[in-house]
RNA sequence: GUGGUUGUAGCUCAGUUGGUUAGAGCGCCUGAUUGUGGUUCAGGAGGUCGUGGGUUCAAGCCCCAUCUUCCACCCCA
């Protein structure tokens, strides 16, 4: 039986055309990335599940990827368990859910041969098994920069200059960085008598531009916050509004973590306007809370304000990683750029620079066994010169040789026939402009040089 | 994971209340042009109607399942 050709949902294949744009967002990052001091490593594609499993909430446990056991998976299973006891008795490895706590694994690991403060980058595919939308797939790559080992907020200040040098290295206008902090919140939530519902709290206020500050209240409501707590909450929609931290000060006066969040964020909000930006608008989201579970500081996020894709940027500090893997006080904050989703947004926004596509500089044409061994020695010489050339392998019609090079979009097209075998000479001809020239090799060589 | 939506030629899409042989544009191939592309003209190829069942004398169209797409939740890049 054959199997119709498809690939699985989520999931794309890639042409020339696109790798070429890829490579070229790949290149930008990584190029910003450097001069900041980063480097580059890699961790396998799959781990093993504990190393994955808990780390991003129960909801991020389902979306993990899991491998199947090899041989007789079913040996000694308990069948009469519950199914995510049966998963992780069948299952003992799992698909990265992200590059962070693979990375956090690898710190802990490489320990003694890394030197601290270790800022790394890391840029490969990610595996989610999500419902997949537009600019969201079952794999995707993410482009990741951290640095672990410091407490300075001069990285959270280096980060924000990253995003906004990226972003505007490849062509995207006008985005928001926004900023928020989770000492903040959780002096919000100590301020309201609920330190402990901090994730309830917070999880309900980041819907408040989708549903409205009347939904916000009732899902705090119904979420166990009592009305006291909820008036003293609902100060913040108008600091939402103002997009600003005014006010924010008096509330929170009553609360260390609340302030100590505060004096972080207006230190790095500062610093970041004072070293000036170039396209980012760079705000304040009361608003922003992020499921990831780890992050304890800053948190960031980025959305284009030109295409409706969802964030294509985040991060944040977290004070403890690698403490789940045997490290303890390994504080780190760290970026994320959404590859495919910022790729998606500069397709709509047709920003990608021309001429991206790797293209030969000049195609010979195919004549015959004589005629074309004498391009195989002009295309020699000229891939001395820094050319790339080649033949057109079979000596087909002109004119279907000729069309496969116009469809490729090469400029030059070298003819080397009977008649050029005889004088010795080369005919050039120049696709653009539809002229061509006769020449002898030098001139030939002279004429490639001046384009 | 929940609710919805989509699928017809390589691409973008028509296809009437179920009724002969499923169409168009673009693209592709061939020729006009046996050493000249992108223009023009003439001709041609290409479809298990996502897949599997079912209802019917008859299904691209109705029903069920499944895969896929996109949307809203959820969550996120």
């Amino acid at each position: 039986m054959i199997t119709k050709p498809a690939t699985l949902k989520g999931t794309r294949d890639f042409l020339p055309h696109q790798i070429a744009k890829r490579s070229y967002l790949f290149d930008t990052i990584r190029t910003v990335f450097q001069s900041y001091g980063f480097a580059p490593i890699e961790t396998p594609a799959m781990e093993k599940s504990e190393t994955l499993l808990g780390k991003y909430g129960e909801e991020g446990d389902k979306l993990l990827f899991r491998i199947l056991n090899n041989g007789d998976f079913m040996e000694g299973v308990d069948t009469g368990a519950s199914s995510a006891s049966i998963a992780s008795q069948i299952s003992k490895r799992a698909l990265r859910y992200d590059l962070t706590v693979p990375f956090a694994r690898f710190v802990s690991q490489h320990r003694n041969e890394l030197q601290f403060p270790f800022k790394r980058y890391q840029i490969q595919p990610v595996w989610r098994a999500d419902r997949p939308q537009k600019g969201r797939y079952q794999e995707f790559f993410q482009c990741d920069a951290d640095v672990v080992g410091s407490e300075s907020l001069w990285h959270e200040v280096d980060f924000i200059q990253i995003f906004d040098e990226v972003l505007t290295r490849l062509g995207l206008k006008v985005f928001t960085i926004k900023m928020n902090n989770r000492k903040i919140l959780a002096g919000l939530a100590e301020v309201a008598g609920h330190s402990d519902r901090l994730k309830d709290i917070a999880i309900s206020l980041d819907k408040l531009d989708k549903v409205g500050k009347e939904q916000v209240i009732l899902e705090w409501q119904s979420r166990g916050i009592d009305q006291e707590a909820i008036e003293k909450l609902s100060a913040i929609f108008a600091m939402k509004e103002k997009k600003s931290t005014e006010g924010l000060r008096a509330l929170l006066a009553h609360s260390e973590i609340g302030l100590m969040g505060m004096d972080e964020l207006d230190q790095v909000m500062a610093h970041a306007k004072a070293l000036g930006l170039q396209s980012a608008k760079l705000e304040f989201d009361i608003t922003l809370a992020r499921g990831l579970d780890y992050y304890t500081g800053a948190i960031f996020e980025v959305v284009s304000d030109e295409v409706a894709i969802g964030s294509i940027c985040g991060g944040g500090r977290y004070d403890d990683l690698t403490g789940i893997f045997g490290m303890p006080d390994m504080p780190g904050v760290g970026i994320s750029f959404g590859a495919d989703r910022i790729y998606d947004v500069l397709d709509q926004l047709q920003r990608w620079p021309a001429d991206m596509m790797t293209v030969p500089d000049i195609i010979f044409m195919n004549f015959g066994e004589k005629e074309a061994f004498r391009c195989m020695q002009v295309m020699k010489e000229m891939r001395k010169m820094g050319y790339a050339a080649e033949l057109y392998p079979s000596p087909v019609k002109m004119k279907k040789q000729l069309k496969y090079a116009d469809d490729r979009g090469i400029r030059y097209v070298g003819l080397i026939g009977g008649e050029e075998l005889s004088s010795g000479k080369i005919t050039l001809k120049d696709m653009q402009e539809g002229s061509q020239e006769s020449l002898e090799l030098d001139g030939f060589k002279e004429r490639m040089k001046r384009g």
